[in-house]
DNA sequence: GATGAATGAGCCTTCATTCAT
DNA sequence: AATGAATGAAGGCTCATTCAT
C-alpha cells in the first residue's frame, strides 16, 4: 500500500471523483455545459445529487477538471509521438495525427474542449488562469518545433508564433468537422491532407 | 405602399426589430448566451421586457436570427469580393481578407458566430436547419472556386471539399486569434500570412 | 398625484411592499426568520414565489426591512410621548408605558426586534451597520433624558449611559414576559411595576 | 463499581459527551446555532461526524443539553452564593455577582443561553417542557428570597412574582452589555450598579 | 464503538415567458 | 402596440441524518 503512495481511501475517493468526470463527461457532451444539470451528472453516474459534492466543489470545477484531465493526457500524447519523430515534417505529421486519432477515441472530450476554447471568444474573463496556462503551453509545443525546424533549414523562414497558432487552428478545423460528422473520411486521410496543406505552406520544398 | 412592398406598420416593425437585434448583439457578445437576460437586451434597446417578446418568439431566436443576419451579410460581402477578382489566387485572398476586415468591424458578429459554431459540437440538434443551409451554402462557395480553379489549372487536383472546409477552418481561427487579443499584428498582416500558407499549399507553383 | 409626491405606480408598489412585509411579519413571528421560508410568505401574501423578489432583494432585507420599520415607528412614538411629558419621572413613565402598550398592539414586531438583538450576542458580525445605528439613537434617547434629569436635580448624579441601558433591558424584559404569556397582568400594571421600581431607584425622593 | 453508580462505560461515555457538548459550546457561540454544522462540532471535538450521533440523538439535542447543563451549573452556583449571604440585600447582591462572575468564565454559555431565551419569543411551541421547568425554578430562588424579605421587613411589600422576574431581566441585559462589548467597566462595578438602581428600587430604607 | 461516505429533502434565487391593463 | 408586474419551474448547493464497514 505504501508502496503505491495511496492509501485504499484514496484509491476509493479517486474511483468515485473518476466516475463522476466519466458521467459528467456524458452528460456535458450530450447537453452542454448549461443545459446539464448536476442531477443529470448524478443520475448517470448513479449517485446521489449530495455525492457529487463531495467530490466536486461546484458543477463548474467539474467541467473544469474534465477539461485539464483530457488537455493534459492529449499534451503527453502529442510530447510523447512528436518526440519519437525525427524530422519537423513528421513532428508535424505527429501532431496532427495524434489530435485526430485522440479525436475520434475521445470524442466527448473534444467536444467540450472546443466548446469552452469558441466560449473564451464570448467572455474571456471566465477563463480560469490556468486554462491561459494550458494553452500556452500548447502553443509553446508547436512553437519550438517550428523554430527549430527554421534552424535545421527545414522551414521556410517565418512568424514562427503566428504559424504555430495557425497549425492548431487547422487542425482543429478538421476534427471539428469529424466531430459533426461532415467528414466520412477516415482519420489517416483527414490527417494527411491537412499535413500536407500545412507542410506545402510552410516546410523547404 | 404596394410599389415599396411594404407597409408602414411592416417598416415600423422592421425598425423595431433591428433595434432588439441591435441591443441583443451587444448584450450577447459581452455576456454571452447564457448569462444574458431578456432584460438585459429590453434595458439595451430602451424598451419594456414585453416589447421583446412581440417581436420575436423567444431570446433563442432573436439569437438565430442574429446570426443568420450577420451571417448573410457576411456572405453578400464575400461573394461581391471574389466576384471582383480574377484569378483563383485573387479570390481567395479576397475571402480571407474580406472576413478579416469584418471581423474587425463587427467583431460582436463573430464572437456570437463562432461560439455558436462550437456549441453545435457539443449539441448539434440545437442547430436549426436553416443554419445548416447556411453553412453549406458557405462551403459550397469556397469548393466552386477552389474546383474552377483546379479547372484552370490554378489549384493542384485535390478534394476540393475536403480543402475547403480547410481555408475556412484556418480562416476562422486567425479571427478567434484576434478576437482574443492574441494577435497584436493588423489585419492585413494576419490575412496575407493565412493566404501565404495556404495558397502554397494549395495552389499550383 | 403629483401634490402627493407618488405616482399611481409607486402606490402600488409600496402597498405590495407592504403586503409582503406583512405576511413576513406573520411568517416569521410564527415560525422564526431560520424556519420561515420564503414560500411561507409568498403563500400568506397570496401571490407566487418569484413576486416577491421584485420588491426585496432577498429574505434577509425582508426581514430587516420588517425590523427598520416596526424600530422606527416605535422609536417616534416614544420620542412624541416623551415629549409630552415634562418631568423626567413622566418622561420615564412614558417611555415604559409607550413600549408596553406597543409590544401588546405590534406583538410579532417584538418577538422579531427581541430575538434579533439577542441574535447579536452570538454573532455580533451579523448586525448590519444600520441596525447599530438604531440601537446607538436609541440609546441616546434616555440617556439625554436622564442626564437632563440630573442637571435639573430630579435624578441621582450616576452613570447616565449604563442606567439608560439598564432602563431599557429592565423595559425589555418585561415585555418578554408579556409576550410569553408569563404575565397576567395588564399593560398598565406591568408598566407601573417597572417604572416604581426604577424610579426609585434612579430617582431623588 | 456499582459503589460509583456508573459502569466503566458510562464513565467512557460521559466523557465523549462532554467533550461533544464542550465542542458544540464554542461553536455555537462562534457561529450561532443556526450557522454551525454537526461537521463542524465533530472537527472541534477532533471525531468524526457519525459519532456525534452515538451520543447526541440530533443536532437540536446537543443545544438543549448544553444549556441544561450550564444552566444547573449556574443554579447551583447562585443557591450556594445566596445561601451564604445573611441579608436579602446581600442575597440579591450574590445574585447578581454570581451571574456576572460567570457570564465573565462562561461567556459562551451566556451567548447561547440568551439567544435560546430570546428565541422562545419567536417560537415558544419549540420550547422542551424542561426548559420551562428550569425558568420556573429560578424564578422561584428569587421569588422566595424577595417573599422572605419582605416578611423580615427588608423589602418592601411588593408584587414578589413580577420583582423577581424583573431582577432577572435587569440582571441578564447588564450581561448582554457586557458581552457585546457595551460595557467597559468591570464586572464589579456592572454588579455594583445594577444592584444599587433595584436594591432602592426594592429595598427598605 | 467509530467512522465518514452517502443520501436526498429542502432552500434561496433566477429568469424566460405570459397577460392584464 | 407597449408595458412591466407576475408567474413558477428549475437549478445549484447545503447539511442533518443514516448506515455499511
Amino acid at each position: 500500500m505504501a508502496v503505491l503512495g495511496k492509501t485504499k481511501k484514496e484509491v476509493v475517493s479517486e474511483f468515485r471523483s473518476g466516475e463522476i468526470l466519466e458521467a459528467a463527461r456524458l452528460v456535458f457532451a450530450a447537453k452542454g455545459y448549461g443545459d446539464a444539470t448536476v442531477d443529470d451528472i448524478a443520475d448517470k453516474a448513479g449517485i446521489a445529487k449530495g455525492t457529487v459534492y463531495l467530490y466536486f466543489p461546484s458543477k463548474r470545477e467539474i467541467f473544469v477538471e474534465l477539461i485539464r484531465k483530457g488537455f493534459l493526457d492529449l499534451h503527453s500524447r502529442t510530447v510523447k509521438n512528436m518526440d519519437a519523430a525525427e524530422t519537423t515534417a513528421d513532428k508535424l505529421r505527429a501532431f496532427i495525427s495524434t489530435r485526430m486519432d485522440f479525436s475520434d477515441s475521445s470524442r466527448e472530450f473534444f467536444q467540450l474542449y472546443y466548446s469552452e476554447y469558441s466560449n473564451l471568444l464570448a467572455t474571456p474573463s471566465k477563463l480560469s488562469p490556468e486554462f491561459q496556462d494550458l494553452y500556452d503551453q500548447q502553443a509553446k509545443l508547436m512553437e519550438e518545433t517550428l523554430a527549430r525546424g527554421v534552424r535545421r533549414g527545414e522551414v521556410k523562414k517565418m512568424n514562427t508564433a503566428a504559424i504555430a497558432r495557425l497549425v492548431y487552428d487547422t487542425t482543429r478545423g478538421a476534427i471539428a468537422q469529424r466531430i459533426l460528422g461532415w467528414s466520412r473520411r477516415d482519420a489517416k486521410e483527414d490527417a494527411d491532407l491537412v499535413f500536407e496543406v500545412l507542410w506545402r505552406g510552410i516546410g523547404c520544398e
